[in-house]
DNA sequence: TAGTGGTCTAGACCACGCC
DNA sequence: GCGTGGTCTAGACCACTAG
């Protein structure tokens, strides 16, 4: 099977984007430039830039041309990637505890599900940077479900759920939250670096994964004053 | 200046699918069908039936036709409804500020784009109630568009985007956010009955909608201290 | 005025789903 | 086999941008 036209003269161009012989600002060969240049007629042309468009590179100027934009980020954060792919590659992660199995603490999740309450939990605990900023305490809890040494697997990425997909084939289907604004307790202060009592934002998650017993909760508490949570979503 | 004939199309099927004549699970008429039915060519039929994919009413099946999906009402972090669907029904909405048009504060918006600043700008403030508990504040920004005799609709079901879909065939197909947790200040926290100082979630969004040239710009404060803000995420 | 993107026509062939 | 949507051609006219 031969790659379809339009597919072919948007790889094209979208390559050329990625690899800067178009950056930000620039206009991309008019639509009868590809036209010549593919053999193809204008309406396979503006097919593959309407691909362009969908996908955020570019934006069309009636009378100028299609321009090449600042692309658009995609799932953020809130939904359901994870920090790593969020905020950029500027990104440090400390564990402040590393995987164990725990008796649960129930005061700390609230939502448990009532399955959920019987075993033990695996926990961890992690700090995410900015740079040398703290910006986000991260905690961890799922039921002790079978993961082979999970213990002693190192983090693809640091993301934990890029982990799940590649070793253990468990795909993240759905996420619910709740989100509040909260003053920052003692704990949270010292490691965040900010004065007790500063506004934070406290994001209580579910995830709901592709093993139906495995629920992940996480609470997260962020400073959100220098980077604010962001999110994207496009239909 | 008479109607595109794709747009007619657009809305003809819209309409339908909002009365209620094509119901989830149906399938609209063949591309064929409504070459016929509206004496257009295929590519015309093809490009309204586009318009209804990419603003979520119809999926589309190779093989089969075009059919009607529960459209996707949970945009990112907020539901893309508004806040009348998103908390329950016992909420009571107060106009603090009817659409007027103005020129534009633009300190209050920072993400503004550049073809953004220069027009004047319908506004609105809304304060949303949970019982008699004020719960959100909300500001609305978005440029003088045509859209006639706005002053004086009144929203359906007190939805600002459920009268831009049904009233002007304006579809949200996607949002950006950025969520803070900040301090109250004095005009927040008198609105919303809450001391100052006390911590608030500032939320930003960029609504894209179905008008290439239409941006919707909102700003909400929410009190998350009965009434965290919720959502729910599922591929 | 020349070039650009936006809309539209009237065909064609193909791959998929179903009977 | 037939109808469906997916791709593609070869034209046309229009509205917008710019020199």
């Amino acid at each position: 099977m031969t790659e379809l036209k339009y597919i072919a003269v948007r790889n094209f161009l979208k390559e050329q984007i990625q690899q800067g012989t178009f950056g930000v600002g620039d206009f991309l060969p008019s639509e009868n430039e590809l036209c010549r240049k593919f053999s193809i007629t204008r309406t396979t042309a503006r097919k593959a830039l309407d691909e362009l468009l969908k996908e955020g590179f570019i934006e069309k100027k009636h009378g100028k041309g299609s321009c090449v934009i600042e692309r658009r980020k995609s799932l953020g954060l809130l939904t359901v990637k994870g920090f790593s792919e969020a905020v950029g590659k500027n990104v440090k992660t400390i564990f402040i505890q590393k995987p164990t199995l725990q008796k649960l603490n129930s005061s700390i999740i609230t939502a448990l599900k009532d399955e959920d309450k019987k075993s033990d939990y695996w926990f961890f605990e992690r700090l995410r940077c900015v740079g040398e900023t703290p910006v986000m305490i991260e905690k961890n809890w799922f039921s002790n479900i079978s993961l082979p040494k999970f213990k002693d697997v190192s983090f693809i990425d640091n993301s934990f759920f890029k982990t799940l997909s590649q070793k253990y084939f468990i795909e993240i289907i759905g996420s619910s939250q709740e989100l509040r604004a909260e003053f920052a307790n003692k704990e949270v202060a010292k490691i965040l670096q900010i004065e007790i009592h500063s506004p934070i934002l406290h994001i209580s998650v579910q995830f709901k994964t592709s093993v139906s017993n495995l629920t992940i909760y996480s609470e997260l508490y962020c400073n959100t004053k220098k980077f604010p949570i962001g999110n994207n979503y496009y239909i």
